[in-house]
DNA sequence: GATGAATGAGTCTTCATTCAT
DNA sequence: TATGAATGAAGACTCATTCAT
């Protein structure tokens, strides 16, 4: 498997810092080899076009990401509870690594259509999570029985990507996971709410 | 005055139809001139560059857009009313001029940071409106006195536009306008609990 | 005659002033057209095309020039002191008008070769009558009569044109006029020997 | 070291074919890697862009021209007799690169301000080679003690470049190094007198 | 005669990808 | 596996000239 050999690891992050440091546009191939310390020629040994470098680090970034909020949240109980614990996690794990937050704010988002499309693909993972939250809150009780999941949903990962990309704007000079009890306070809010 | 002459709108016009048929990275100047009906130097008599289309595109697409919901809003009393209103104005211009919102909610996005910090300035002034009714709204009394007025905007403008982008990914094949009563409902539920 | 309305002169003094200003590459003829006052257009109510104002621009100024020397000339009766003379009109007359002696001595020589040849056609108007001195100098035994008359004329040209070129390369710093005795010196021994 | 790669030296050689047969400005990129049997972008592995091109050109045949003419010098003792060296050697190079003669009489000289002062700069080189025979020739007078070298190496200058510059101009039909001697003699005469 | 808005041809440079070694 | 030299397609912008008024 490709993705075990520890070049495939070294280029994805290399990827991740060049893109930080250089944004998207200038974010060339022949950059990234070099900041992954290999060859042109050999980036294409392990993907199959640029393309394929940015799906891949945002598949296995997005993955580590939402698999750690899923630990997170297995312990809790409440759907509150999840959401709050998910509002910190996903604030903490972006403000500890700046350059990851950079590039998934900003700089991912200005690659064209098609790309964006594998993206949601991926980020479709992450919104079942919510989903299901919800769908368990409103089934024992904490959140209105009316709540439209889609809507909720959307208010959910809509708010907290502004705050993230605000934050990123500001070049990430508050502190972020601070913010996430009142955001949490703001949403839940909204779900208990009639 | 330049903007005023009607060769100026028709160039506007085109880079809209143009950039949502073909995608940002698509939209040739030379694409635009001829949806636009004139010749390519043509276009440099009231641009600057091709970044200055783009932003004038959005300034005054975006100058109007803000304009329309401020006279709406205008008649009304209560911050809710005044947010209800904004909703459904937002809601129902991007649904009006479909391929504005594929400009201005895909492919503007893909534009370079310069591009977009540009855009950002124009933003503001949407921002400040939502401002001024969220504080209006703590003052008489309508939302919660303790509400943090700019993660309360940053909810409010992170959900109405993951819910249009997300209407857009999905070829706008749903009715949008009909989604504002429920989406008001959940950001007024937000804003008002303590 | 056109080129006796005043506007005609207006535009070969505005081109002179431009080019010299701006450079040959930098010599739109809108900027010449503003500088002299006009439209666009109507530069070509009086010129072909803007190789024909560069033409009469050199035909009218070294037209003029021709003329001068031929006058200052006249009243000598040797060789020599003709040379003198032509030496010091040529250097006189180009540091009385230092834009005149940026454009020929830099900025006309970037034009292509086909306006450069007809720049020479209106050199050969100098170049005769530098030849006429020269045959008048061998004649009357002043110059050596092995000289070889083309040869000998390109020495003079080349290194009055040599020495122009240098001072305006050196902004025209130093006085050029007091420089004619010493290269006349020169020029005349190079006759002079066998 | 690029400059000794097999390409570095076929592009340049390549651009003084193209620029010779069709003039400087129809010397596109494109011709000139046609020409060197290249692609147009491996021309930008070697130079860092056009401008660059021309000046490495420059810099290269002009080098190895001032190198030869040392050569041909150094055997000899008179300054009188590296005169007629420097002469010889620099009208038959030329005589035999006609396309390197037409290069840098004619289509260089049309390039911009910015590229004539670094080719000034490589022309420095040759200038000190005649300032150094004309303090030699002083020194152990061959020349007048009162010549003022700076005016002498003008005239030398200028004269071997009108000459040369007329040659091709001509079409280079006549023999160029036959005339080495009279114009040795013309400038000599000049540098003894007085 | 005079205007000036409109025209449209023409070119340097970048960079993702390949393939011989 | 790994290399890196070579490839070649693609697009924004300028400015001399025209012509309807």
């Amino acid at each position: 498997m490709k993705k075990d050999k520890p070049k495939y690891r070294q280029i994805i992050d290399a990827a991740v810092v060049v893109i930080a440091e250089n944004g998207y546009h200038q974010a060339q191939v022949s950059k990234i080899a070099k900041q992954a310390g290999v060859a042109d020629g050999t980036i294409y040994l392990y993907f199959k076009n640029k393309e394929d470098i940015l799906i891949s680090l945002f598949q296995d970034k997005m993955g580590h990401f939402i698999e750690r909020i899923e630990e997170q949240i297995a312990g809790k109980e409440r759907a509150v509870e999840k959401l709050l614990v998910m509002v910190e996690s996903h604030f903490t794990m972006l403000s500890q690594d700046r350059h990851l937050a950079i590039v998934t704010q900003l700089e991912l988002r200005q690659s064209n259509k098609e790309l964006r499309l594998k993206i949601n693909e991926v980020l479709k993972g992450y919104l079942s999570l919510v989903d299901k939250i919800l769908v368990e809150g409103k089934e024992n009780g904490e959140f209105s029985g009316n709540l439209e999941t889609r809507l909720a949903r959307q208010m959910i990962f809509g708010t907290m990507d502004e705050v993230v990309t605000t934050w990123v704007m500001n070049d990430q000079k508050y502190d972020l996971p601070s913010l996430a009890p009142s955001v949490h306070q703001l949403l839940i809010s909204g779900c208990k709410a009639d």
